[in-house]
DNA sequence: GCAATATATTGACATTCATCAATGAATAAT
DNA sequence: ATTATTCATTGATGAATGTCAATATATTGC
């Protein structure tokens, strides 16, 4: 079995076909509800008390959205700061305009 | 177990997510290659003859694009027809806009 | 009717995936 | 140090998915 890597615009497809990463992508465009003290993104128990999701799944998401390159992750003491990556997010859509 | 329908959204991000389906819309983007007397489009065994896939497997994926509604498909004779649902990528990309 | 062609369907299989409970690891507060 | 909190990891499970061989269906041409 050779571990065929999937290439990067599959990830991201795959990251952004289901509904609960979509639904996190968006949680994320909020302002001011982050639990540390940032204007922007969020922290996994931020994403967790809005999904009715387990901590566990929640945090499988937030993987597969990070290894996506779609979402941005810094630790912060115990916290872990979420925030989308923009310029990705704009670079699929362009990748996706051009693909489809 | 409620055969909970897949959203529309979500069922057309699922089509596209695969590398080969995707390699399908792009082919279906040729012109003059149809098996049949047509500009557009390709016929089944067009596509099967471009991929490294087996016939059930083309099916299956044009039975996937088609109910996502990304590809139209007319039977004629005993052929059928597949074009690309231009109005419905673009409708995609504007979803995929304002939802990502 | 019969043979050939194009496509669909069925059944099977291996892989991937979404999900959770249980547990572990790191950090902060007391 | 102990405890509480945040998040990751592990292991398990059921569902979905991509794929194919075999078979069926439909259509055309003879």
């Amino acid at each position: 079995m050779t571990t065929a890597t999937k290439d990067s615009l599959t990830a991201q497809m795959g990251a952004v076909a289901d509904p609960a990463r979509r639904r996190i992508l968006a949680l994320l465009k909020e302002k001011g509800c982050c639990s540390l003290d940032r204007k922007t993104g969020l922290c996994a128990c931020d994403v967790e008390q809005r999904m009715q999701l387990s901590q566990p799944t929640i945090s499988h998401h937030m993987q597969v959205l990070t290894r996506a390159g779609l979402v941005l992750a810094e630790k912060h003491g115990r916290w872990r700061w979420y925030r989308r990556n923009e310029e990705a997010l704009r670079r699929l859509l362009n990748a996706l305009k051009d693909s489809l």
